[in-house]
DNA sequence: TATCAGTGTTTAATTATTTCAACAAGACCT
DNA sequence: AGGTCTTGTTGAAATAATTAAACACTGATA
């Protein structure tokens, strides 16, 4: 390698431009950061130049500096949005309180199986009262963000995540964003 | 590094074991590998045997070959009990004749309910001799387009379109288009 | 048996990364 | 102004990863 590791073949993701955005957002400066991580500053630099690519224990040195999981720093790599098209479906909607279902399937009541096509608008929420019953379910986020408790765990779910729980443990959906998320979930057996 | 990278100081996590694993259970050889990927066999070995710690655009051009992203690597960790919240690159997935699955929820043997994200290539087709098995599924098209059909009903159907039928019936799905189709399906119970 | 094609492993030479140390620019204080 | 912090960057030396080529092993075939 001369000078710069695009110079060469425009090999390797963009790691630097990512470390730097951490690294800056927890304000911590390239030293700082190294001394934490047991590497020193100019290795730091380098990386976040793309003027070297970081071994994977080199870079796992310099995440648990930060602290985060080398999963946790490749998953912000995911594609930004879903590339979905809708056209008007003949699905029934169902809205109450900025939460909008359509659902496949005509008559809920006589079927194994539910799936809902599920809308929340920015600040919607499941309430406070958790949710629970019978049944098991799970789905993926097509577009936003929300917030998934279910027992003592809770996570903010973006596109192309998804869930999956026994629905007696009490659960609860939130949209913490600033942007409706889209939700296709399935419940079985169904709950009304 | 004198021999062994662990002869040092335990650095480094588990990338040979993890990387084997992949490799094996899709049929890989060393060698095959890194042709695909444009390294030597060699790489591989060493890697796989955690005598040395790839460079981040080594092991991306490793994982291109598989292909496979470093988020979706990273991600593969195994759940430490029941894991209720999946990363978009982290569904474990299933390829057969040009169809994928990506399954939500790790044992479907023990669940009510399944939940796919399936990918149809292009002609990728279930097969001529319909499926039929005791459940009922349904599910939503995100991308690209596909026939199904049902019993004598027959449909193509597109981006936002979605389904539901008894599964008894006999049914068929086949991607009649030019490009990859998406769908996320449900189905009560399992069918394995 | 001999040979061929395949596998994974290992060593020496090459190439890349990391360190050590120095440098330049900016902010802040006296 | 001059100090004195801090910041991020860079060059030469030390260290580690990658390659190229050979090795040893297995199973299939003639």
């Amino acid at each position: 390698m001369l000078n710069d590791i695009k110079s060469q073949r425009s090999v390797g993701p963009d790691i630097g431009s990512r470390l730097r955005a951490i690294r800056e957002q927890r304000g911590l400066s390239q030293r700082e950061l190294a001394r934490r991580a047991g590497v020193t500053n100019a290795t730091i630099s380098l990386i976040e130049k793309n003027k070297s690519s970081p071994s994977v224990s080199s870079l796992k040195k310099v995440l648990d500096g930060i602290p985060m999981t080398l999963a946790e720093f490749f998953a912000l790599e995911l594609p930004p949005e879903e590339q979905i098209f809708f056209r008007a479906g003949e699905l029934p909607e169902f809205t109450e309180e900025g939460v909008s279902f359509r659902q496949l399937g005509g008559d809920q009541s006589r079927q194994k199986l539910q799936i809902l096509r599920e809308r929340y608008a920015p600040g919607a929420d499941t309430g406070e009262t958790m949710l629970s019953h019978e049944s098991e379910e799970g789905g993926v986020v097509l577009s936003g963000r929300i917030e998934v408790t279910v027992g003592d765990q809770q996570r903010v779910l973006g596109a192309g995540d998804g869930y999956y729980f026994d629905s007696r443990i009490p659960h609860r959906f939130r949209n913490v964003g600033d942007e409706p998320c889209e939700i296709i979930s399935a419940c079985a057996p169904p709950y009304l």
